[in-house]
DNA sequence: CCCCAGGAGACTC
DNA sequence: GAGTCTCATGGG
């Protein structure tokens, strides 16, 4: 992929990505349009993308760490072209990929998947945001980024001091205990993140679900966003929508094949917009 | 007052 | 294995 430095912390990249598509579908809730572009803090790094035609320009960064980590993150390389290729007879799949060209599915970190997909359990995005900030405020680490102190989503030594009446501060509701039950799991090594890249996708979301809190919905999650599976096919409450509206069945029972899971941000995205 | 939100667990049958 | 209730919080 084609990278170009601008300046001292600025590198370009050329690509298909759109950045609203991309960080206002739902699959990610730590970048938020500040007005000049998307900003916010990944991999511990504080960083803003600001959207070019046929490119985005990467601040706050260097040209190892553009192409190391923000490039991947934004999953560049992919070629999304080929997704909806496969079903040219799909009007309503034409147009919501249509309406989300240029929605990229995120490379995210597995530890933040988790908690926040535990999160999001019957519960909306703006309040879900809310939630994953007062958890990194209490125990992530701080990052100054132009005079402004944002924080780093916790990490594995960050975890060790977290406690359930810190958790149950965050007004979580019901779910305090489940992201309690994930925190004990993962730092006690009961279950290993690291593990999950190397395990087939069944055998990696029958580990996820062992987590309470954790069913089939949250698992796929994780598995597409944090894990690369872009075969799964999360069915939350929009899409179940659109399933039984527009395609007449409960059951996607694999029919979008090996991208299905993003043929399902196209449709998710295009639907939860009055699609 | 109601219903809903990127659901899951416990319980019943 | 399929229904039903409940869970805590905030927005519309």
């Amino acid at each position: 992929m084609d990278y170009q430095i601008m300046d001292d912390s600025t590198v370009r990249v050329r690509c298909d990505v759109d950045l609203k598509s991309t960080f206002e579908c739902g699959q990610c809730f730590r970048f938020d349009n500040d007005g000049i572009g998307y900003t916010g803090v990944a991999f511990g790094k504080a960083v803003r993308f600001v959207q070019g035609n046929g490119y985005i320009d990467i601040c706050n960064t260097d040209e190892k760490d553009a192409t190391g980590i923000w490039g991947p993150f934004l999953n560049v390389d992919f070629d999304y072209s080929r997704v909806t290729g496969a079903f040219p007879d799909d009007e309503y799949l034409k147009q919501a990929a249509e309406y989300s060209r240029g929605l990229h599915i995120l490379k995210q970190d597995v530890l933040e998947t988790v908690i926040s997909f535990i999160i999001s359990s019957n519960n909306n995005i703006k309040r879900i945001k809310g939630i994953i900030q007062r958890f990194c405020e209490l125990y992530g680490k701080p990052v100054i980024f132009e005079n402004q102190t944002l924080y780093t989503f916790p990490d594995a030594e960050d975890l060790k001091s977290v406690t359930f009446e810190g958790v149950s501060g965050l007004r979580a509701g019901f779910r305090d205990r489940y992201i309690m039950d994930a925190v004990d799991r993962i730092r006690s090594g009961n279950l290993n993140l690291d593990e999950l890249v190397s395990l087939p996708t069944s055998e990696a979301r029958n580990r996820l679900m062992e987590i309470k809190g954790v069913g089939l919905k949250v698992a796929d999650c994780i598995l597409l966003f944090g894990l690369g599976r872009y075969e799964v096919f999360p069915k939350d409450v929009w899409i179940k929508r659109v399933l039984s509206e527009i395609y007449g069945t409960e059951d996607d029972n694999g029919m979008f094949g090996d991208y299905g899971g993003i043929v399902q941000q196209y449709l998710f995205n295009f639907r939860r917009n009055g699609g």
